[in-house]
RNA sequence: GGGCAGUUAGCUCAGUUGGUAGAGCGCCACGCUUACACCGUGGAUGUCACAGGUUCGAGUCCUGUACUGCCCACCA
């Protein structure tokens, strides 16, 4: 179907009115939606599920820019595209959010409303809510099938989390232990290491007195950042070979405060050169001292509540918040003498990532995934090429983190998430796991006495299933079979162990094989300082008010093209603008060209622009830049340089497709010769439609809507098909680039002369053989370099140059630009002089490389060959300035 | 403590098989010519952080240094 319909476009290119008509049109027309073919490659991309509780930052926006780029590339050629888009239940930070808010209309805790209430509310909240970051995807442009959008507490999803429980737990892999965990006091859950954060503070260094019991005249210092502690020390700790302790070894001190007697052991892990070499042993709060309690089979003592403040276990402390509780032992120290002293100490604190409060290591019962099984095999894949990380040195990150991996610690003590599927039996007290999202009765004694165990998974367990819960598992759909496993993945670097290893770990589980062959990791988005963009900081840039002042384009344009993978870039305001420039610059080339079509034109093919020895040497010229650039093109989509090839296509468009062809077209356009005419519109609307197409992936709204404009085959750019190199002449690129390069010099000339008339006479000195092209050219000439076509000569010898002459010496040709009265001779005199300068320093240099031996031979020989050239090109120019220079002396 | 990145024109950044440095913005000077002033033409500006090394040749590879940033790590 070919749109001829020719009301004329408005001036300027409005985004408003396009991208959401278009949107709409590509979606109803199913194009979003692969097909199941057995004859087409399947490609899929599995969106990374954008959290409810988030509102749309220009991380989606870049996320969405480069995986809309790949996914339509490849749907333009042929493959079956599966971009499937979702939304993460955000176990945690949606809890936190609705607890706020149950807090204000219930006026009482979740706790106090109960679990069933809170997630009525919470169902409430995300049947309202749960759309909405998604949707806004939309705006963005992401051409996502949103048939088959997935929501992470979907039946689907919850059965897979259930399942692939089920079938760890029968294997094994799942089991309970009971170990120092980090506790969040503020969300009163456990988290994993990942969302642990060690931030530098500002603290102190007590050094505490330890009477030895029985020799109350000696004594044993301790240091420590968290005096509250000690009302849980167990032991002290020292080195075994540390002779200073030697004689103290399995001697008891007495605890102060807490009148506890309480041993000296020796342990390796303490190191002699800190403080003073002895280490007050609280395994109830301290990971490293939970490791020397297990060595030493010492007591846990908890003097803690879940809310962080002191229990029964802390004496006359019960009942202070922690951090009070150390102000009180630290006083009370100093008061009986016990404090030696109080320094000030730089040291990194834990702090929960989500609720911003210091974690308190706590030993409590939990659920652990065994890793090892599951990372030993993700590990492999990476390092055998099975999957690859874009840019390639996040392969390194990734694979000392799995070798380094510690047990998952997957359960959470929420509402919001999927509940852990074991049930504990009031009859015989066994446990049972199943798949059902039910249980009747225990599977041991029959009992219907069963209750379901309170934890909920972490998030991230199935986050890490979405690679193929999304697509049906753990039932055998055609989805399944055709889609996985995918291509690629794409998402920001910081959540490579949080998500991309859990995927490949939990992928080749479950499914064999890894989930994806590709990582491809962008950086993270900026503000123009530099920081983090965050709400709290008020930095933000919302993409949604950036879309509605420059459109989607433009900035998904400036986010492609002014990043690099894995590098974190700063959103630059003014390359937002140039991308707007520049989707108005070729919606006007494309109104200028539709300006001057035939109504009835047809779509130009691949035929028609054969490369034909009568053809103008403009239309050679283009035809193999853009063969030049589809080929460029092709290569960097496949290498994943996405910023590359959109930069190569706004080059092209702009700088050559634009400044010169369409310029150097308006001679035929206007000629009146219907011939002539027909063959530029040809090249013009071939050229240019294809050269959008190119451009679709990167400006998905502005190509369509131009294309639409033109004559093309069917029926929309987001189906076209990907278009192929023509042919390349590049005799026709070296002569128009000879063309270029005097058109540029008379130009300047004038500018330098500061010629005010448009037109200027001149003589064309050029070499026999060059002779034709600029007869043949003379046209292009006068138009681009602004020459009066009476007064042209173009001569192959000049017995006598004008005296009073500008002369430019190119390539090609010497140009003499008879200027009587505006010439100021000593001007030109010095002009000549500086030219011939720098070209002799050109010679020179050229020289001194050619006259290198080693260069000679070593060099490949193209360059040695360049090289060659250059210096005859530069010792040519060097002789023909000279005497011209001679002849005005 | 370990690892990784960045350091290129006044500003923001590109620059993947090592061949002698680019874009946009900004700046200067012109300019309404069958589209585009969200434009056109011409111009100026860089010891590619520093010091060595490999090489005929290094922004690009190697070693080290400095500054900035990030990640990982149980030093009380």
């Amino acid at each position: 179907m070919t749109d001829t319909n020719k009301k004329e476009m408005p001036k300027a290119y409005d985004p408003k009115t396009t991208e959401e008509r278009l949107y709409k049109f590509w979606e109803e027309n199913g194009w979003f939606t692969p097909k199941i073919d057995a004859n087409r490659n399947p490609y899929v991309i599995i969106m990374p599920p954008p959290n409810v509780t988030g509102a749309l930052h220009q991380g989606h926006a870049m996320f969405v820019g480069v995986e809309d780029a790949l996914v339509r590339w490849r749907r333009m050629n042929g493959d079956s595209v599966l971009w499937l888009p979702g939304s993460d239940h955000a176990g945690i930070s949606a809890e936190t959010v609705l607890e706020k808010q149950v807090r204000k209309e219930f006026k009482k805790s979740k706790n106090e409303i109960g679990r069933e209430a809170f997630l009525k509310r919470m169902w409430q909240w995300m049947d309202e809510y749960r759309d909405v970051i998604v949707n806004q995807l939309r705006v963005l442009g992401a051409s996502c099938d949103w048939t088959r959008k997935c929501f992470t507490m979907d039946e689907g999803p919850q059965r897979a989390v259930r399942t692939i429980f089920k079938k760890m737990y029968d294997e094994g892999l799942i089991y309970q232990a009971e170990r120092i965990v980090n506790w969040c006091p503020g969300s009163q859950t456990v988290v994993s290491d990942l969302e642990v954060n060690m931030i530098e503070e500002e603290g102190f260094l007590w050094h505490i007195r330890y009477p030895v019991k029985d020799a109350p005249e000696r004594y044993v210092i301790v240091a420590t950042t968290r005096p509250e502690t000690m009302l849980g020390d167990t032991a002290v700790a020292v080195h075994p070979e540390d002779e200073r302790y030697k004689d103290l070894h399995g001697k008891m001190l007495m605890l102060p405060l807490m009148n506890r007697e309480i041993p000296i052991v020796a342990d390796e892990g303490v190191d002699k050169e800190f403080g003073t070499g002895a280490v007050k042993v609280t395994p109830g709060h301290d990971p490293l001292d939970f490791e020397i309690g297990q060595r030493h089979n010492l007591p846990v003592i908890t003097i803690m509540n879940l809310d962080a403040t002191i229990n029964e276990n802390g004496g006359q402390y019960q009942g202070l918040e922690r951090f009070a509780a150390r102000k009180q032992v630290v006083k009370n120290l100093e008061e009986q003498g016990y404090l030696v002293k109080t320094e000030p100490y730089r040291h990194s604190v834990p702090y929960s990532e989500k609720a911003d409060v210091p974690i308190e290591p706590l030993v409590r019962m939990q659920w652990w995934l065994k890793i090892q099984p599951l990372s030993e095999p993700a590990l492999q894949a990476a390092l055998d090429g099975r999957v690859k990380f874009v840019p390639e040195r996040f392969t390194k990150v990734y694979t000392q983190w799995l070798e380094n991996i510690h047990d998952w610690n997957i359960s959470r003590q929420l509402f919001w998430g999927h509940r852990i599927p074991v049930w504990y039996c009031g009859n015989c007290g066994k446990q049972t796991c199943t798949a059902n999202d039910s249980l009747k009765a225990c599977e041991h004694c029959s009992s219907d006495k069963v209750t379901q165990d309170a934890d909920v998974l972490d998030t991230w367990f199935s986050s890490g299933l979405w690679t193929f819960s999304t697509l049906g598992w753990p039932d055998q759909t055609e989805d399944l079979a055709y889609f996985y496993p995918g291509a690629v993945m794409e998402t920001g670097y910081d959540i490579i162990f949080f998500w991309v290893a859990r995927m490949i770990m939990l992928g080749i589980y479950a499914m064999g094989e890894p989930p994806f062959h590709t990582v491809y990791l962008h950086g993270l988005v900026r503000d123009e300082k530099g920081e983090k963009m965050s709400k709290s900081k008020g930095n933000t840039i919302d993409p949604l008010e950036t879309i509605d002042k420059y459109g989607s384009d433009a900035l998904r344009f400036t986010l492609l093209t002014s990043s690099t993978p894995g590098v974190d870039t700063k959103l630059s305001f003014s390359r937002i603008v140039d991308s707007r420039n520049f989707a108005n610059k070729i919606w006007n080339a494309t109104r200028f060209i539709t300006m001057n079509l035939e109504a009835e034109m047809p779509p130009v093919q691949d035929e028609d622009l054969q490369l034909t020895p009568g053809m103008p040497l403009a239309d050679r010229w283009v035809i193999s830049r853009y063969s030049l650039l589809a080929q460029d093109v092709n290569r960097l989509m496949e290498t994943y340089q996405l910023g590359e090839a959109g930069r190569l296509i706004y080059d092209f468009l702009w700088s050559e497709f634009c400044d010169w062809y369409i310029e150097s077209c308006k001679i035929r356009l206007s000629s009146g010769n219907p011939e002539e005419k027909l063959a530029v519109q040809k090249v013009l609307v071939g050229v240019l439609e294809r050269s959008l197409r190119l451009l679709h992936p990167f400006m998905p709204f502005v190509t369509e809507e131009l294309w639409q404009n033109l004559p093309h085959f069917g029926e929309a750019l987001i189906i076209a098909e990907w278009p192929a190199a023509l042919e390349k002449d590049a005799d026709s690129v070296r002569s128009f680039e000879e063309l270029q390069e005097v058109i540029r010099a008379v130009r300047n000339a004038k500018v330098e002369a500061k010629v005010e008339s448009k037109r200027v006479p001149a003589i064309v000195l050029t070499k026999p053989e060059e002779l034709a092209l600029f007869e043949s050219e003379k046209d292009t000439l006068v138009r681009l370099a602004g020459i009066d076509a009476a007064n042209l000569q173009i001569v192959d010898q000049l017995p006598i140059a004008p005296s009073q002459a500008m002369a430019l010496v190119t390539v090609a040709a010497t140009v003499y630009l008879p200027l009587s009265g505006l010439l100021d001779l000593e001007q030109e005199r010095s002009r000549l002089s500086k030219e011939i300068e720098d070209a002799r320093r050109e010679t020179e240099k050229s020289l001194a490389m050619l006259s290198n031996s080693n260069f000679v031979d070593r060099a490949p020989a193209p360059v040695v060959e360049k090289e060659r050239e250059k210096l005859a090109a530069a010792q040519e120019r060097a002789i023909k300035l000279q005497e011209r220079l001679n002849s005005l002396l």
